[in-house]
DNA sequence: CTGAAAGCGCTTACAG
DNA sequence: CTGAAAGCGCTTACAG
């Protein structure tokens, strides 16, 4: 019987009426605004429930000037990062009532724009930015909006608030890893020199190593390309080396796939002979090498929650602080 | 200078005044609607765009009843199913000015009703439903819902409209281009039976064998996991028989890649000795495969987008046919 | 403790 | 061809 009124929507009007008071203390009684006995403010409710009112967000929010809506930003359509941060936003939000508007906006700055256009037609109470790099901006500008932006996995100007996993810790948790397990000759194989990661990560990398009182060495860092196939060559290179290494820290889990791979068919045992870790738990890659890959997980669905938290405290007015929060990774122990 | 004025948004009043015409001649030349002169139509528009007025959509809705907004639901937060479903949602109907409300609700009911609650009371012109498997569906009833609801890549009632790659015609394609390379043993190495979509691709693979009278054998079906290590467990069932197969048509892009490792490992070479084609052209693993995979593709995004589009005929109460759609799927060739 | 009235920003019959 | 008025469904000073 219940929500069936396509037509017949109960609004205010109706519940006053029923309860025998006017709108204005409905809209109290029900928002637990004003005072009134409470004896009314019972009645009101009890009314408003038997005709399964459910107030009209939009009246609502036209004169309230607030949406509970806020707006989503990615560039990401395919990538395994943002569909966790957009899950820990749209969990995060729920709980006080806000809904998340999607936007994919690719690296097409006219969609974009025509997307943040309708967003704030719709009076967004504000707007989160996502996507796949730490180092790049979407493609749209967003600082001088009337409504505040976070940003989140993706580049935003300084005086904003920035949410990013920290990928220096994550590599100093991988790299400590390998050295509890004994490993002494550790080495660096990961991405391209254009992703700011990359140097994050490779400085820790060496700390840590520091650190522990290891050497570290010039060619114990190799880039390449975040891929199965670099994993295969950073092997084939290392073992052609004179003191071979004995843990290998990967940028990410491709590449550690790809190492795990090729000392297999070297007839070297992980993690007997050598330790591996890798980046990411992408589980699709971790959970399916032989043995499965002990890697970083970057805890993405957290930094979305944040990320919707945040924006709400800004939305609020309340003090948030600005600047590039890192959120801490945490290393998932499997096999390799 | 333009955009900034967040206490001082401009509304239709602003633009009546300084054109010197009451709202509802504005209203009516910025909607197109009405009759006036193309002189009057013309100033007022001028002045709109001089004053950088832009309506306010809540307001707008609250008259028109079309809040040009929907609501997508998914069970899937890391899946690589959904994204581009929802990428191709969201593309579809930002075109017809219509956003997209995002709710990722796991298996758990309550959250999924909140979050239907929520976009009902925002007014929602109409809900998508998407979810990872097309034979199960989502954990809340949205059958008798005031708003029209789509259903994509999930269960849906037999009278609502339900979008799904067409297996059959995938599969059927897989098969046929493994005959056109000459191939003439050919098993099919698949995922559990408690999937539909593999008794569908089974159904379509034994058809298309019969259909180029090859001989359709009984153990010519072999169903496991999901997973790579099921495609090594396959081949080496497989390698055990007298007459082995020299084409595998497999149910996913992981098998195949377990596949074609585990061929590799015992030096059958792939294309030449043995043809291989994977399901789901999940890129991450077609492409790095040795060789990369051929495969086939589901085209979500395409998925995705014509489902924004039934909806919208469906909230336009436009004719729209009811049941499932089997949307075609298409080979991608790479290398093995 | 409760209600009449105005207002949020727009659209839409209805008059003229 | 154009405008005054009412209304969408709510909330919020303001009176009483």
């Amino acid at each position: 019987m219940s929500g069936q009124g396509a037509s017949e929507r109960v609004t205010i009007y109706d519940v006053a009426a029923a309860a025998g008071v006017s709108t204005a203390t409905a809209s109290k009684a029900l928002n637990d605004t004003g005072r009134m006995s409470a004896e009314t403010r019972d009645r009101i409710r009890r009314t408003a429930q038997a005709l399964g009112f459910r107030p009209n967000a939009l009246a609502r929010s036209l004169t309230s000037k607030r949406s509970f809506t806020v707006g989503l930003l990615t560039d990401d359509t395919y990538g395994r990062f943002t569909l966790p941060v957009m899950a820990g936003i749209s969990e995060g939000l729920i709980d006080h009532g806000v809904s998340v508007f999607l936007c994919t906006v690719e690296d097409n700055p006219e969609l974009a724009k025509v997307h943040v256009d309708a967003m704030l037609d719709k009076q967004v109470d504000g707007i989160i930015a996502t996507g796949k790099r730490i180092d790049r901006p979407l493609p749209v500008e967003l600082s001088h909006l009337s409504v505040p932006v976070v940003y989140a996995l993706t580049a935003g100007p300084a005086d904003a608030v920035t949410l990013v996993p920290d990928d220096g810790q994550g590599a100093r948790l991988a790299v400590e890893h390998l050295i509890a397990q004994g490993r002494k000759r550790i080495v660096h194989v990961t991405g391209p020199g254009s992703f700011k990661v990359v140097h994050e990560r490779t400085r820790a990398y060496a700390e840590a190593l520091e650190a522990a009182g290891l050497p570290v060495r010039e060619d114990g860092v190799m880039r390449g390309a975040w891929a199965e196939r670099w994993g295969h060559e950073a092997v084939a290179a290392l073992w052609e080396r004179a003191d071979r290494p004995d843990g290998i820290f990967c940028g990410n889990d491709q590449i550690a796939r790809g190492v795990v791979d090729a000392l297999r068919e070297r007839n070297v045992d992980v993690p007997r002979d050598v330790s591996v870790v890798g980046f990411d738990n992408w589980e699709i890659v971790a959970e399916q090498t032989r043995p499965p890959l002990t890697t970083i997980d970057m805890n993405l669905k957290e930094l979305g929650r944040q990320a919707g938290h945040a924006l709400l405290r800004l939305v609020n007015g309340e003090a948030v602080e600005k600047g590039l929060w890192k959120l801490p990774c945490a290393l998932v122990v499997r096999g390799s």
